[in-house]
DNA sequence: CGTGGAGTTGACCAACCTCAAAACATGTGG
DNA sequence: CCACATGTTTTGAGGTTGGTCAACTCCACG
């Protein structure tokens, strides 16, 4: 519930019957352990998933069995979005850590859209904001060196903890393995490992016991060509000032 | 119009109240030559477009200038759906040929939000389909060869256009260079030129004078491990069905 | 005709991959 | 608390895919 309205709080204010009405909808946190898949690629998706603590992962095979991971769910995030209108599941998740998530039936969401037009727009918003971070790691992925992709991950990474305060000015957990990095960056696991290597032999990051220290925040941002635009949690004014298209509640 | 109708009711059946708001939102269609950019990254995004003829695409730079093409709008597609809700546009969009457009302000998009919750599921719809088309652009270029990449790329844009009319069986028109697909699917633009003269010589397709022309289609769906599901415009009963939460009026 | 964009080709090269093996963690059951 | 098993990181050697550079050709369009 905490993220769910702490986050689509902050793209329109939301009122207490609104409020009232997502928690409501949302069904209890319940755990996840490590390692489990939560939806599998074609099933028919039932419902959408708000992570409330640990890390997850999207992704997809190609036909040869290799792994392409989409995104890293942090806390807050929705898993599943995408899918829930969509007559079956672009992709699979799985839990990287052990993981706390509540979830929304479809017919919940469609029920939000019609009582509460502004959550139907937050909601619109979330998935906008999820689209452009797919988008930039496309951008990664097809047109960035090994160095430039690996260090504007990890970057993209702490930026994005650090709007949910799970991340210090220069350290961060983090319980990605090297393979990991390398299905979500389009390398292989070995040339990770080098370009870990090389980045730690520069100074500018170490990695140890899945803990990230950062130690040359401005030469790593230079490096990767990193611009943070694309995750800006900013709404512009036409839609977060609510009233003017507000119904009669 | 026509598309956006066309569009939308394919996922909830519009009452005609609905098809006339539409109708009255949407910007009479407008001319724009080729070439000529549409929007820029980093704009605020003030409109989003239906493109009604002709081809479009999306892009983002990277630092170093390279290009990376995120998606080609095809007649009936949105563009910059997902920059509304977001402060400013994530990436540009020009067009590829002369093309013809009409837009939505944000304002209007709000106000289809209030007014008809089901035109808003149909637009989050959209957005979704639209969301699975980069995931597995994303897939095409971390984890396929450039053969499969360029094979892949060809098979998506028969589908797609034969589901709005424009393609036969075995041939489309495709204003594509050779340069557009290099920048889309990562790879340079004389490695495309290669991969396009294999695909001739092993009598898979021929590209000529902005025809393409498919010779073996079940080979070349099975080179590039192509799987059109995401893509398929069929929609769950939940959502299609709509009576169940349509508000009275 | 002539000009510029697009396609084509060859030669060479580098970034990244694959295979193989060892060192190092981490957690589990005894 | 140890011993083993499993998963993760690290390193080396050699090979491929696809990139770069440079040139030439083929058009479409003025």
């Amino acid at each position: 519930m905490m993220y769910l309205k702490t986050k689509l709080n902050c793209v329109v204010e939301l009122t207490s019957s609104e409020v009232a009405c997502l928690s409501e909808l949302q069904s209890q946190p319940f755990q996840i352990k490590r390692g489990t898949e939560i939806a599998h690629e074609g099933q028919i998706a039932r419902r959408a998933f708000i992570l409330q603590s640990g890390w997850a992962s999207c992704y997809k095979y190609s036909r040869d069995g290799d792994r392409q991971i989409i995104s890293f769910p942090l806390p807050g995030d929705f898993m599943g979005l995408g899918s829930i209108l969509l007559r079956s599941s672009n992709y699979s998740f799985a839990a990287l850590s052990d993981v706390v998530v509540s979830s929304l039936s479809v017919p919940c969401v469609m029920k939000l859209f019609e009582k509460f037009p502004r959550v139907a727009a937050a909601i619109l918003w979330s998935a906008s904001r999820d689209e452009a971070m797919v988008i930039e790691h496309l951008v990664n992925v097809g047109r960035r060196s090994a160095i430039e992709r690996v260090a504007h991950c990890l970057l993209e990474l702490r930026q994005r903890l650090r709007l949910v305060g799970l991340a210090s000015e220069s350290q961060f957990e983090c319980p990605l393995t090297q393979y990991d990095l390398a299905d979500s960056l389009g390398l292989s696991p070995i040339h990770v490992n080098r370009v870990l290597r090389y980045l730690r032999e520069e100074g500018m990051l170490t990695i140890k016991s899945h803990t990230v220290n950062v130690h040359n925040l401005a030469g790593l941002i230079k490096l990767a060509g990193f611009d943070s635009a694309y995750l800006d949690q900013i709404v512009p004014e036409e839609v977060a000032t609510p009233r003017a298209y507000c119904r009669a509640s």
